[in-house]
DNA sequence: AACACGGGGCG
DNA sequence: CGCCCAGTGTT
């Protein structure tokens, strides 16, 4: 027996779901797995022109796999969670690679693969072979809590179980696919974060938080995020025409992505010349140029941190020690590498 | 179990 | 300025 959510919200998936996107009804699961990873913890409509572009450029999982890392992050530049790329590259030339260019097709091994977690694992299975598991976003969350006025977090274990079951149960098992579409089609179109058309939902005689008053105080997040500052310096070492790019590593942000030299402080340093020149001497232990120019202050709020810096142009006279992890680009090739936003916004005012 | 990971859009 | 977005991996 059908739950009376399940009929409500089929029905008006096939009377007044409207939204459309290019994978809806895919059933190849390399575009599908693709857009999912795209599209965590990321609007559909920021992920849709990534989308396009991977899907031009790799229409197979092989194209995908074959293709050089940098070709693939710079692709990706400008999309966040950079984690998501590596993963996406990994799983690819596994798949490509180790099974023979066959996507898994069961719910177990499509979960066990890099950068799938049980929602993208329960997207694919579902959409792309009608495995029967229901899908557990920010839309279902939502969606859930206020139809049956759950107040318990959503971010705790206790929450992910509670939910989960209650999806599971309020899954349509005859077309487990359209159904977790369209569950996720309402929660972002109808009971939306912020001002959810109540008046107009088909499950408005039904939801607990309707009912109560709740529907502003639902789904409950235990969590607040914290966000700190750091102020980032860094120093545009040009030679010739040639310049000095870092590749960033370790647990940091924008892992993968390049830079110029950076020196991170604990506090703002003054935009003075002899001052900045004294750093430069410090960390490179001493070098030969100038200072050509020192930014304004620049700003990039991340969710848990803010990034506060400048940018010191510099002209050296003579090479670098080949010692500091930096690697010398022709200034014609930096438009194949993947810099995070902060560098990018700052090339776009400030072109080299 | 907590926490960090990007960037953008909205009230 | 805080919250949220088709979450996941690491500690």
């Amino acid at each position: 027996m059908q739950p009376d959510f399940t009929k409500l919200l089929m029905d008006w998936n096939i009377a007044g779901n409207t939204r459309q996107m290019p994978w809806k009804g895919e059933r190849d699961p390399y575009r599908i797995w693709l857009s999912e990873i795209m599209l965590q913890q990321t609007r559909v409509e920021q992920g849709l022109a990534y989308y396009q572009r991977f899907i031009d450029n790799f229409p197979t999982i092989t194209d995908l796999a074959m293709a050089a890392d940098e070709t693939v992050f710079k692709l990706w530049e400008g999309l966040g969670y950079y984690s998501r790329c590596r993963n996406l590259l990994v799983t690819a030339r596994f798949i490509a690679f180790d099974l023979g260019g066959v996507f898994p097709d069961t719910y177990e091994d499509i979960l066990k693969l890099k950068g799938i977690g049980t929602y993208t694992a329960a997207a694919i299975a579902s959409f792309a072979f009608g495995h029967p598991f229901a899908v557990l976003d920010g839309n279902v969350f939502r969606v859930i809590s206020r139809y049956f006025g759950i107040s318990t977090p959503i971010d705790t274990t206790d929450g992910k179980k509670l939910y989960n079951q209650l999806a599971n149960t309020l899954l349509d098992f005859t077309q487990p696919g359209k159904y977790n579409q369209s569950i996720m089609d309402f929660g972002a179109v109808i009971c939306k974060p912020r001002q959810p058309l109540c008046d107009s939902c088909v499950l408005r005689h039904e939801c607990e938080a309707l009912k109560h008053g709740w529907v502003n105080e639902l789904p409950v997040k235990s969590k607040k995020i914290q966000r700190k500052t750091r102020y980032f310096y860094y120093f545009v070492l040009s030679f010739k025409d040639h310049f000095y790019i870092n590749k960033r590593s370790g647990s940091d942000i924008w892992k993968d992505l390049h830079e110029w030299l950076l020196l991170e402080s604990a506090d703002e340093i003054a935009p003075d010349e002899a001052i900045l020149t004294e750093v430069l001497n410090t960390i490179l232990s001493s070098f030969s140029g100038r200072i050509v120019s020192i930014s304004e202050p620049e700003l990039q709020h991340l969710t848990h941190q803010t990034i506060k810096g400048r940018f010191i142009r510099v002209h050296l006279k003579k090479a670098l020690q080949p010692d500091k992890g930096l690697q010398l680009v022709a200034k014609k090739d930096l438009k194949k590498l993947a810099f995070p936003k902060f560098i990018n916004a700052y090339l776009e005012a400030h072109p080299l």
